[in-house]
DNA sequence: AGTGTTTATCAAACCGTTTTACCCAAGGTA
DNA sequence: TACCTTGGGTAAAACGGTTTGATAAACACT
């Protein structure tokens, strides 16, 4: 009936070694023979043992937990981007036998009204911050010097995780150009939004290469908008009223570019022939556009599995916390282009 | 410089009591005297004292943390259910001190394989788990003897809580009778899934009380497959080639709905005015379609919240875990009809 | 005054690990 | 032979809480 779980005393009696003993092969430190070392793991086996985490923990110093803060609004939107990341961190905390604590914050986080639970109790090792998060969470965090890193976001003086932004649009802007267009629209939203002013500067930094020169007459902006469908497709309404119509537009999202590609075939334009289009994202909805969408993958649950290794490795063990090495701080997932038929040959 | 958080001998201490009665006035437990109680409790806010949750577990002998299991493919799907969900069990879990793991299983689940982590380790003291699962881990977990609630799914000797699939279905169906409607469809799928079979029931219940009769040519259902918006772009092809054409459908969910008014739509009619048209889940798309769509909200949130609830109402504090009473096993979340213009007034 | 009962408090044991400090025997060296 | 090392092992002290059992003081009742 032995019903409760076994413990280290019950392997060391089994064994005929102390506890010390045990602990010590278990985590593969100090000097055992091999006989004993045996002796210890067969008994172990036998037993079903497995070392309580929470007397582990106690012991170590340590809680075995990370955190992961993102905002409710970007967990909760539909398209799964953030859910992703997170499945990367928890597949990689594997590895490191970290258990991940998930919590949301709001939009309008207040200091201590908001302070996620882990935090007030200090019960985790190490953060990791998803997305872009208000200004007065990080300062809070930054208070608490709590190894941190950040997912898809920057901030001054915090490790991070980012997509490789301008050289994703660069590729799909000289993917563009490849197919012979000349003159190339680029479609966004608020610059503020470090992504995409990368995005941005990636696409001028391909025309350039070319030789072309930026028109900006073709830099069609709504700098008061989130990079959303709705926006996309006024900003495809603009697109439309120009003068001279681009042949092809690189949009800053997905998001953007089915609207842009709503309001393109309800003017009756055709995708790619009057107008060609790519995205960036690659979400679920540009496979089953009208058009299926040509976008700029992301690598998501890669960036996740990054950043916790990134932590891993700044948590322990053994103090092996080094100095902050400046330029190695940022990490840049790499990206991938995904051509479908929006960008077809012309 | 106190920079390392103090423990409970440091409250102790600057109270002028044993270690023992910090413990007590801190866990309400015990008598103390009222003028002690306040001392302690004073020193500790000034000492910004926090228990350490790895000490406090290991002598509780407990972990502190539940699991939450759902398939990865629910997870990523692009309507966040079940992250509404497991929100709801976030916020319900603080009220209870305890912390939730999340963590995905495969849709083909295989036994040691796949066993989520913190089973294998122990480190949960009950379970959740979200939607339908493989029946081989329902097995594995029932073998372990945790307290478990099932959420959006039953099975045999597990408590569980799930929608209201048939009040909602009725309520809806209702609505629709309300409105003059006396030909009413159904559109369903895999009828194998007991929320489609139950919200079926809910529709022959609302037609009988009214006593209308169930025309089975009206009952449209594709039972090889899923309940998604293409399955309702086909199903209602088949309505509109119907001989004597219904004047409203209620859907199995919105899905469904989504797909069968797009159908319609192309085809066309009008929403309502030829076809109303009602659905279920009260889905983020339910709102933005072309003809805002009449639902059944589910309280997503709630149901998360309810069953933590009940979890840790089993868990404990001290072995309250009351032998299983049959009836009580299973909490019926409520729905609410949401009316908007795709059923509006005939 | 003596005897139970209750109230308030505390010392010590305990939870299951890791880690430290020490020990002993064997081998190597001067 | 006397004196280090070193390899292999252990007992005991953490880690920071909770819980139990004992105890002393205050109170109530004959």
């Amino acid at each position: 009936m032995g019903s409760s779980r076994s413990t280290i005393r019950d392997v060391a009696r089994a064994a005929g070694v102390s506890v010390s003993t045990v602990s010590l092969v278990l985590n593969n430190k100090g000097n055992v023979s091999e006989a004993t070392r045996r002796r210890v793991l067969k008994a172990a086996r036998e037993l079903g043992y497995v070392p309580l985490r929470t007397a582990r923990d106690l012991s170590k110093q340590r809680t075995g937990n990370v955190g992961f803060v993102l905002r409710e609004d970007h967990f909760t939107r539909s398209e799964p981007f953030y859910t992703y990341i997170f499945l990367g961190t928890e597949f990689e905390a594997r590895l490191h036998s970290l258990y991940v604590l998930l919590t949301t914050i709001p939009r309008d986080y207040r200091k201590g009204e908001h302070t996620p639970r882990f935090l007030r109790e200090r019960s985790v090792d190490g953060l990791l911050i998803a997305g872009k998060v208000s200004a007065v969470f990080l300062e809070e965090v930054r208070a608490m010097k709590l190894p941190t890193v950040l997912i898809d976001y920057e901030a001054e003086g915090f490790p991070a995780v980012v997509i490789d932004n301008q050289g994703g649009a660069r590729v799909a802007v000289e993917h563009l150009i490849q197919q012979g267009h000349r003159r190339i629209a680029f479609i966004g939203a608020d610059l503020r939004h470090p992504s995409i002013a990368d995005r941005l500067e990636g696409y001028r930094i391909a025309l350039e290469r070319a030789g072309l020169s930026v028109d900006p007459a073709l830099v069609l902006v709504d700098d008061e908008a989130e990079p959303t469908r709705a926006t996309g497709q006024q900003l495809g309404a603009r697109l439309l009223a120009l003068a001279e119509r681009p042949t092809a537009a690189f949009c800053a999202n997905d998001a953007l570019a089915l609207g842009v590609m709503e309001t393109l075939l309800q003017a009756g334009l055709r995708v790619p022939d009057d107008v060609a289009l790519v995205g960036f994202d690659d979400v679920q909805g540009a496979t089953q556009a009208p058009v299926p969408l040509t976008s700029v993958r992301v690598f998501k649950e890669q960036m996740g599995e990054l950043a916790m290794r990134h932590l891993a490795e700044r948590i322990g063990p053994e103090q092996t916390r080094r100095p902050y090495a400046r330029g190695q701080h940022t990490i840049v997932a790499p990206t991938e282009l995904v051509v479908r038929a929006s960008s077809a040959r012309v």
